[in-house]
DNA sequence: CTAGAACCTGACACTGACGTCAGAGGCAAG
DNA sequence: CTTGCCTCTGACGTCAGTGTCAGGTTCTAG
């Protein structure tokens, strides 16, 4: 398939993917004219890498720990193995600091409820 | 106290507790001179920006739902009190996201484990 | 062949919370 | 007064993924 499909199926721009190739995320096959082709798994490529972005990595990062996914077996993994577990640990570590805002929040929603409970028990508003 | 200690106290930079004064989410009182002090108090008012921040709010958001913090009771709260809610959501619409790229990559570790045990109990490496 | 959509490269713009530098003034200690 | 650290304002730099524009080529339908 052509850039414009792989972008509509993978939810995503066309100037990302052209990024995702441009910091050696992604492949292309290109046809005479230069215009970019791509496998159906491409799809499912993409939707990783977001998942990847998501999750706070930077193209720098993936890139590295692309070949755990590639090549789970091979040696080049070793370093990549231990980016990946480290990422995975800083990914933790950011979830449990969003958890704890988020109960932050919670609790300031609940004192403003109460507040807010007591002023429309007095006069709607 | 001044800025250096605030900045110290609260582990942020001091360019940071400008710039929070200059987006109207902290204030100071000025000397003749023209120097920032503040109370005891601002010292947990920064940590509460910080955790706001770290939970991905802007400053303009933060400075939305300030009000809410300020004066739970105040009707100035009604659209900060709804920013908040939509906030706490977005926040756990986030963290949901960054759960299953976590399991992702939980799945990824498992996955290289196994070939990395099978190659050692070959060859150590 | 033609119109128009899709594609190409290249490059600049943007966002946003800061880092950092410059040049100047403030303040306690000796 | 001097030394030295702290603070001031102002302004430009940074990062990183993406938007967007320009100018040109390629593909597809009719």
């Amino acid at each position: 398939m052509r850039i414009g499909e792989l972008a509509r199926r993978a939810g995503v721009s066309v100037r990302s993917l052209r990024y995702y190739e441009e910091q050696g995320l992604l492949v292309s096959e290109r046809s005479g004219s230069g215009q970019r082709h791509y496998p159906e798994a491409a799809v499912d490529r993409v939707i990783l890498l977001q998942r990847l972005y998501a999750g706070g990595l930077s193209s720098r990062t993936i890139g590295e720990v692309l070949p755990c996914v590639d090549r789970p077996s091979a040696d080049t993994s070793e370093s990549a193995f231990e980016m990946m577990v480290s990422e995975r640990d800083r990914l933790s570590a950011h979830i449990e600091d969003l958890l704890q805002t988020r109960d932050m929040l919670d609790e300031l929603i609940a004192t403003n409820r109460r507040h807010n409970a007591t002023l429309r028990s007095g006069s709607a508003g």
